[in-house]
DNA sequence: GCTTGACTCTGACGCGGTGTCAACCCGTAC
DNA sequence: GTACGGGTTGACACCGCGTCAGAGTCAAGC
């Protein structure tokens, strides 16, 4: 026989826990007395304790463990149960590891920031956009990248300004481009002017409606549009993956300021983004 | 501005949420209203939430996210923070690991135990050894291998008898053999008899107390003791080890019975162990 | 203006496993 | 007697979040 004292020596665990498992009825003394309430154990429950202490130790909740320690379980079940356990703790690694990884992230860049003194170069901020009504020129891309976006989007510009002073529409805003996937695998790519809500038509442009997004990551690139992959895009894509986020579709690119040399072009570009369901 | 539903839909966070983080001081709206007390966020709140949500999955409590955005923690200070969240994370995904792998063993101990259709051979059980009072003869062995004590304890059986003859000191029990560490790096083996607890001296004999042991792993050896290592003393670590235990010594051996045949012999081994904070 | 449905407010409870504390009840040794 | 080392019960706290109840508010459609 041994009181709770002895118990939770010889198990580890705290007298308090014993009398929660008693209330719970995974391990319900061999004997209480009457008079006292003091609670007396079987040297047979050392191994029951133990038992309990076990399947806690594999991550089993209490109640789980009361239904194997009761002996409702059969073994094919129990296998379930570890199989399922099994699973659960794997991702459960998974997580950890890449909590892990995104601590050290966190970390490197934090110790590269404290040492370059510098802010960093680019600030990624998160805004809604709102909708658009523009007159767009389109044309095909093969790829994203910009040095081949480069040369497809500059001719877009005589276009749309001569057909917009034909047609005497009025440039409502700075240019917006953005892009989409073509049937064949390319990439559509579109530059365009905000102009009045009430212009429906212009000749020889398409008028579209760019759909506000609810949230989006944007930056502002400086200068020569050939750099923004490296210098402003990948900043972007970085900062969205390191805030639990993912992009939603292609960026839309609002030309701020290309008035002068084009080493002091202002461009922003904005990603649709949402919060990363995976983390 | 926001509304909390609007904050909630973009940060992916629930109302409840927010409203906990207004609660705790971490995010408080840029306007609450007095009349409805409806919250109203700025669009910059957004960027804030987004930090809370970043610290927060990188493990950090709600009082420490609190300090950071509160602007209250300097670079290095935060460093440090994510230094410790480091080890923290590190260690909990050793833990996770080692929790994956006892999962794993008991999963195929399960299986084998299924398929072998067969009670464990060894059962292993815990109890409490009782101090006893033994008349003793020693002897040392090069190694505590069975192959290695056999050889050495079995000479101390005639030198007892002789001796306890001798005295006219009665046998009170059967035999029970313990080792322990020479100054030399051998194994001290010492075989004995409990005596009555009068009797302090027995010539060519020593006379000693085995304390009392809190806790045993316990398991009964059938037959040839030269089999003991593999058979039962394995079974018995494995045991210990898989509930979570390590052992705190040498075994003891108490040969229950060993008065027919070797293969009838039973011999309970027994190891003292305890909780291993290790898990 | 009135209804309806979507949104928001507050406050409370529960979860799970454990520590800690208070107030009280035993028995034993000095 | 009294001090101490057990034991007992019950309650509260932690933490991050879901969920519910009951009441108030907003905007759109009739």
């Amino acid at each position: 026989m041994y009181s709770i004292g002895d118990l939770s020596q010889l198990g580890g665990v705290s007298p308090r826990m014993l009398r929660h498992y008693h209330k719970l009825g995974i391990l319900v003394p061999a004997e209480v007395d009457d008079a006292t309430g003091y609670r007396r154990y079987d040297e047979s429950q050392l191994a029951d304790l133990l038992q309990v202490l076990v399947l806690k130790d594999l991550g089993f909740a209490l109640t789980d463990v009361k239904r194997v320690v009761e002996g409702g379980v059969s073994p094919s079940e129990l296998r379930g149960m570890l199989l399922l356990r099994r699973t659960e703790v794997e991702s459960e690694l998974n997580e950890t590891n890449a909590r892990l990884e995104r601590v050290e992230a966190h970390l490197t860049r934090l110790e590269s920031q404290m040492n370059e003194q510098s802010a960093p170069d680019v600030a990624v901020t998160t805004k809604r956009l709102p909708a658009v009504h523009l007159a767009v020129a389109s044309a095909i891309s093969p790829s994203f990248a910009s040095a081949d976006v480069g040369p497809v989007i500059q001719p877009l510009y005589p276009q749309l300004f001569a057909a917009l002073d034909a047609a005497g529409v009025e440039i409502a805003g700075p240019s917006i481009a953005y892009y989409d996937d073509t049937a064949d695998g390319g990439i559509g790519v579109h530059a365009g002017f905000p102009i009045d809500e009430s212009v429906t038509q212009v000749p020889g442009l398409e008028v579209v409606d760019l759909p506000e997004v609810g949230l989006a990551a944007t930056a502002v690139h400086h200068g020569d549009m050939s750099t923004v992959d490296v210098d402003t895009v990948d900043a972007i894509l970085d900062w969205v993956h390191a805030n639990g986020f993912r992009t939603t579709g292609y960026s839309r690119e609002n030309y701020l300021d290309c008035s002068g040399e084009l080493a002091q072009w202002q461009t922003e570009i904005q990603f649709p983004i949402a919060p990363d369901p995976d983390r």
